[in-house]
DNA sequence: TAGGAAGTCTCGATCGTCGAGAGATCTCAC
DNA sequence: GTGAGATCTCTCGACGATCGAGACTTCCTA
């Protein structure tokens, strides 16, 4: 029926969120263990990703990736230097630039906190086939999508062009408080 | 092959990640549209869940959902008592306690904002079956029953009992740094 | 009815963040 | 080459979210 299907539809994104609820308490845990607030776990990720990609991260990027203003980036760095997280190093090709390098001790245990979490995670996809491995992603990349989407309009704007909706509360809203920011 | 089948489950787990970063993308939207900060959206979220349930939030079960102190939980309430988005009502019952009520406001901004995705979530999945998206559920259920378990460890223990495991790096920067924390 | 427990708030201090701007370096047109 | 403007990072002063300690009110129980 189609009442049933649509509540299978929001029991599923209910679990979507709860599972997004689950992964930042982990990060959350990692965060308390060694003393760091969100906004440097979140700098460490972007820089242990950076490395893994070859494309070496710098302070601006870093600030761009965190939503950090520079002078946030600047007492960020400062901080996870002095907890011998990271270290700066002048780019030799345009010394403007400070190229960031995690330290062996941040790497090892950035892995052992997160990989221990994907070796859990591998382990509980181990019984799914692999057709019904490949429809789960087929459906995170369609959700992902979506999402992302999602995230990344302006601000005011509506969703989806198709559907107009009723927007007039949160535009309202946004409007209204948009220049009250203070912090 | 079992190097496919692993490189497709490590896949699934970045795609769980990258899901992650997007949604909370979307709601470091909806904070920045509404001049908030990212405690006041979990608080928020916390007392428009408490309300759907039928046990109102309250002032000291709020701290603990968002992890706050008691000293941050009221002037977290004065915040957003002093925007309109909720009020405080003393419980008649028990009149040391303070009962929390979402304004329509933020009610209809809420909806507004996040309904619009869940639309476009359930229209995403509008192709999958019935017997898809049971798969899908069942092994949301799965990773998120990991996922839970590994948020919820104490500090320093060993994810899973029965994998000891190299936790030696990472013990013992928890141990060494679990003191100097600051902030 | 007294004593302790529970829930919230006040106060002072700390630290992460911001905006503005300085200093160093790079790029490019001339 | 040289100068002008752009780019990148850092410094400075101010603000505000959070914390720990403790006060105050209200509830529970012996």
């Amino acid at each position: 029926m189609a009442e049933d299907a649509a509540a299978a539809r929001l029991h599923v994104s209910l679990l979507l969120r709860r599972l997004t609820v689950e992964l930042d308490a982990v990060g959350a845990r990692f965060a308390e263990a060694h003393g760091l607030n969100p906004t440097d776990v979140r700098a460490l990720v972007a820089v242990m990703d950076a490395a893994r990609t070859g494309r070496p991260m710098t302070a601006g990027r870093l600030g761009e990736a965190v939503g950090r203003t520079s002078a946030s980036v600047t007492a960020l760095l400062d901080r996870l230097e002095r907890m011998g997280h990271l270290h700066r190093v002048r780019d030799a090709d345009d010394r403007r630039r400070v190229v960031l390098e995690m330290s062996e001790t941040a790497m090892s245990a950035g892995a052992e906190h997160f990989g221990g979490l994907q070796r859990d995670l591998a382990a509980a996809m181990e019984p799914y086939s692999d057709e019904e491995l490949a429809l789960v992603e087929r459906f995170l990349q369609d959700v992902i999508g979506v999402v992302g989407r999602y995230a990344r309009l302006t601000d005011g704007g509506v969703p989806r062009a198709e559907t107009p909706g009723p927007a007039t509360v949160f535009t309202r809203r946004a409007e209204q408080e948009g220049g009250t920011r203070d912090h």
